[in-house]
DNA sequence: TTATTATGTCAACGCGTGTTGACGAAGCGC
DNA sequence: GCGCTTCGTCAACACGCGTTGACATAATAA
């Protein structure tokens, strides 16, 4: 599916970074649940055994994957721009058709994706909480600044899981402009009010 | 977890019914993918070689179990009413608290909670169709219906797995009013104009 | 070189899953 | 009573999963 990484034998920092190259791929596109170590490990060219002992555990694995040594996802962003740019990293995580997502949204993919299996949603929650629902109501003020992120949230989960799982709202060129524009009133409105109580 | 039906010996038509029921509300909590057959045989009271031998495997069943013989859920409702009665499907449907849905409402969440999961996909995703997307666009008029009503779906969706997944928008009863409320609103931005190309 | 460590390979385990076939037992007509 | 069909029970299978331990081989040091 990938292209086997040759030339890299016998390299514990490449053979580390190459499954969780991988595994972020593939979690990014199927869900924690719908790959395999073996999946994983076949596409970075390494044996099944060694994902389990360089990161001890698949759900290790996940939280290593997860974690923000990328870029975060709402820097510099100034609250009215809130709504273009979450529509944005929705529009633009598959860039290339239908596939490889655009690195700086492909943490946002996997948590998408891997919200359903109880094993691991305690660790997608904590990374949703962190990464996304934090620092967009940190952008926010007044009461219900948590609600609305959360509103926000679930328009990304909604969104994405529509396109993953039913093949919908594709996004193809000729709509993308007019399907930007709704998201962004729907975001908006979610954060417009509320739970202003 | 549920009471098991005694009594019921020896009458197909009747245990055929009862593992219907508990198929129904186990997918509805949990996910098809999340449940196996031996909990749903378990709280059906029977045997789990029943279930393959009855329904002819765990698909069949899931297939059986969001087949439309129970009421549509927008039957009569004028299109001017449909924010209102969306936000009321998010909001009752976890009638007694966490747990038992109201039965109106257990296919769409079933729908929700087996979105992801391969084996389960192609089956959500033509009862959504059938049971969400078909309604709510036949309700709406105009360019871009199929596309609002899917932006509606993602918005059921996604809150549905914020609640189950992330345990957020609990819908208090002291928030419940405003939660409405924003909810209703979100539906409206939502139908007001999508895809209008 | 040889010895030692680091890295990768292989086969197998234990577990849970959905599923199936053989058997037992109840209902019912004769 | 017997015979036959229907229904339920039990044990086992085959499969895929994550994981582990024993072994082989490359890299490195003595």
């Amino acid at each position: 599916m990938f292209p086997p990484i040759q030339a890299r034998l016998r390299n514990a920092a490449a053979t580390r970074q190459a499954i969780l190259d991988s595994a972020r791929r593939h979690f990014a596109r199927e869900g924690y649940d719908n790959v395999g170590l073996r999946e994983i490990a076949g596409d970075a060219g390494v044996d099944p055994a060694l994902v389990s002992r360089y990161f001890g555990g698949k759900e290790r694995l996940l939280k290593e994957a997860v974690r923000s040594d990328t870029p975060p996802l709402f820097e510099g962003i100034r609250p009215a721009d809130l709504p273009a740019h979450l529509a944005g990293l929705l529009l633009e995580d598959e860039g290339d058709g239908c596939g490889n997502a655009a690195e700086k949204t492909e943490r946002l993919l996997i948590l998408l994706r891997s919200a359903s299996s109880p094993r691991a949603s305690e660790i997608v929650r904590e990374a949703a909480g962190e990464d996304i629902l934090r620092p967009i109501a940190a952008l926010l003020d007044g009461a219900g600044a948590e609600a609305r992120a959360s509103l926000c949230l679930a328009i990304l989960v909604g969104v994405g899981m529509l396109r993953s799982a039913f093949g919908l709202l594709p996004a193809r060129r000729t709509e993308q402009a007019a399907l930007r524009a709704a998201l962004e009133r729907l975001f908006e409105a979610a954060l417009g009010d509320a739970g202003r109580d």
